[in-house]
DNA sequence: GTGGTCTAGACCACA
DNA sequence: GTGGTCTAGACCACC
């Protein structure tokens, strides 16, 4: 899981975003226990507020189910969870297409662009 | 120029680049006069201040350059001017690229999905 | 005996409560046996240590005696347990009023609404 | 607004439920600001972090609105608030009659008891 | 001053 | 040990 203490974006929320990703990529699955606040917290190098907070939402989103005393799983019966992958995947599409659009460029250079930086990268 | 207010990044940058933008799509071009801060706090509805904040920031950046008692002005003697398109251009590109990649999508299906949405709209 | 796992109210009270319950409504009579700790916390899929508290805080109320081997069972020299229906219903009407009260209702409507509500529900 | 330190119940939730309940008396409107955290914080005597944990969950209920640097209002396009006063009135009725039979007590005896302790608080 | 994040650390109920 | 609330106080962006 990588945070960026530096970007506007609250740590908490990047936490959710992290558990989301790993979730589309496979990572995690449902059924899962993710690490306890405090373990997250040391593993993180974060305060155990930080982390609750980011669980607390997650579990407000759906994602997750907490059993008291015995963890936080990820949630198996959400339909959110479902659809996470391609949402997500979705909304950076949009993202990219709307900052290439402010940029002025035009929808073929945008495909160039993205297929160059691909290729230089491998 | 369109402002997100709940997004975490300070509204001063995102003011700062819209300006980019606008330079980037050829909207403004070097010599261009800005308008003045409280004109602009009217027009986006936001604090003076916030204004006052962006100019100094794209001052401190070098893209513009104040005339006493005339007003804040696009610099055209400046290098970074030439290559903000490229720049933010290449800049989506990444985080986009990153983005995917973090849901575990690969190049193939990043250039597909582009594609796709862009034929659907057209 | 029904426990809600989300309520901000200690499982052990809510137990405790069930008891006093069962005892109002007539289900439970001084002298009968209550199960064992273990048995309890297997048929409410709770923790022994929680059962354990229960009936201690039970033992404390003077609601039940422990008999070393043999089990516990509800008191029945007890003046707290001729008085437990009329105290939990009395309790009951006053938090009833205390809510209407809070919402600005006045008497007659707090009448009015309980009638068509038991009306309604047969 | 009045709070119960010593309730199981948490404070910042309490808060929240005063907030609604001023709402049904009408004592608060749509559009109304209310206090900041930090002033709130000190008028009830609790951290300022609590407090700002009502807002937030007030916020995420639909229930207020937030305007940076300005303060939190209640919100007016809401349809949760016209139908705030019936919905907890409704939840009150219910919780009264469930904890009555609970106790095995007779819709009767309930209106009556009702009648009765209402009464005699004149 | 106003909303908001983060840290640090205490304390509680439950497993 | 696990979830969860509360306090105290720092720091930030925006009004």
């Amino acid at each position: 899981m990588q945070l960026n203490f530096n970007s506007p974006k609250p740590i908490y929320l990047q936490m959710v975003d992290e558990v989301k990703k790993a979730l589309a990529r496979g990572e995690l699955k449902p059924g899962d226990k993710i690490p306890s606040h405090k373990e997250q917290a040391q593993l993180l190098q974060v305060n155990p507020n930080t982390v609750m907070r980011a669980y607390q939402e997650m579990e407000r989103e759906g994602l997750t189910e907490t059993l008291r005393g015995q963890g936080t799983f990820i949630k198996n019966d959400s339909a959110i969870l479902q659809s996470i992958r391609s949402e997500m995947a979705q909304a950076a599409v949009q993202q990219f297409i709307e900052d290439m659009r402010g940029l002025g460029i035009e929808p073929e250079e945008m495909a160039h662009m993205l297929r160059v930086t691909l290729n230089k990268e491998g």
